[in-house]
DNA sequence: CAAACTTATCGTCTTTTATACGCTAACTAT
DNA sequence: ATAGTTAGCGTATAAAAGACGATAAGTTTG
């Protein structure tokens, strides 16, 4: 039996209203069929590279991007999770003849603006809201909600919401960014006073311009108090933490 | 090019004392070639199975045990990770023909008690102490180290250590427990207020006999408060919490 | 048998963090 | 000028973390 390795990445980005993610129309498909027309960007691996290798190389050619926040995420190993059409639209495609498909499942974070915005559509992806997906070819909706939880976990985690963020952000696009992928409601005077008090923040010399209310301090994310503060402590998070 | 897919566990057991991990003796093993002796559990992938039902039988063949902690982790890509001597040996041992061979890491916890190490013993399978382990076969040292990263992590984030305890234990048994695997001291009597104040522990009829000391009350996990408190709460665990 | 030793268990005090929420500042739109 | 909006500061209370004193209940030692 003939088996193959792939892999596909779920790639977000945040708008600063809602939480968006990559998707790309595949080729050779035919209405006439029942297959879905949007899947996740994703390849096969090669022979001379690693997984996390050709993450970023999939990752360039949906986006144009380097240096993106990937990381891998979970495997979708079923002998049977791709099979009939979909095992034979693989096989087309990239003109192989496998019986099985393994794939690792990578998720990205994505600095969304106007560039981002123009290097993916010219490459025929498009950005979708995460909550509007109904269906996607393959198992790629199970990938999909694969990723959004790990995201989740990740965000309370550690910091990478921060990787969805313009380099300079306000406190508040901070705190939608929370609300809208975990989907709560946080008070903006205690996160602020949790966020400053964290000391991974830096103000920067900017403020927002030409909004209808008082204009907010730009900061960027300190990596490095960050980290230092990695190294002095050691959390016992299963037991107490955070309510909103 | 002809690859492979295969799944390798890390076994964590834990004595009272110190982590050990479960390693076995490879087979066909020529002790005038520069390989080592030892490796992690481990096998191809099976055409018909999933990786997590691979790993479960892998487990099953190492320990005899069913019914066990068990979580992927890692995966091992690098098209040159096992190749030349090595190589050869795993065509020889599977009676296969691979080029390249990824492998995906599991890590497992075990309940050690002499019922365990009798059946892993009578498998040809030794308990040795994490620490006091030098090299192993093919990469199997680097998969080992980030199984212990990975512990660490999970031990401060999920109630994982009960996997590594009888299921009635002592507080001083969870303390040493973690002591042992994070490399720290801890005030016992402020461990106990903070375990006990989670909830999570219920206290059994029984306490220990024979001791040289006032004898400790014996406690079971329950997964049920742990469960409840997990919906009740969002943890914005990467910004503040425990220090020991 | 008494004293020494060891760990269990309870309790207190102080500091830090979480959470609720009132209030003023600074900007735009009307 | 006024209304609407978010920024940003502050206060008060409750909850949790962390340091550490003291007593209890066993075994081991002399």
């Amino acid at each position: 039996m003939n088996q193959s390795l792939s892999v596909d990445c779920a790639v977000f980005g945040f708008n600063g209203k809602s939480l968006k993610v990559l998707l790309i129309e595949r080729r050779y498909y035919k209405p006439d069929t029942r297959l879905d027309k949007l899947k996740l960007p994703g390849a096969m691996i090669l022979d001379n590279e690693t997984l996390p290798e050709a993450a970023y190389r999939i990752l360039e050619e949906a986006t144009g991007l380097r240096n993106v926040y990937l990381k891998q995420m979970d495997i979708f190993s079923d002998p049977k999770r791709v099979a009939g059409e979909e095992l034979e639209w693989i096989n087309r495609y990239h003109g192989i003849q496998t019986d099985r498909v393994v794939t690792v499942g990578y998720y990205a974070l994505v600095k969304l603006d106007s560039r981002t915005i123009t290097y993916t559509t010219a490459k025929g992806a498009q950005w979708v809201d995460v909550d509007s997906i109904q269906r996607l070819a393959m198992d790629h909706k199970a990938i999909l909600s694969a990723a959004l939880t790990v995201l989740c976990r990740e965000m309370l985690q550690s910091p990478v919401a921060f990787e969805l963020l313009p380099r300079k952000f306000t406190i508040r696009a901070l705190q939608n960014l929370y609300s809208a992928v975990l989907g709560i409601d946080i008070d903006n005077r205690n996160f602020r006073k949790k966020i400053l008090a964290s000391g991974f923040l830096t103000p920067t010399a900017e403020k927002e311009q030409g909004v209808a209310h008082k204009p907010a301090q730009y900061y960027t994310f300190n990596k490095n108090a960050y980290k230092k503060a990695l190294k002095d402590k050691l959390k016992l998070g299963f037991i107490n933490n955070w309510r909103y």
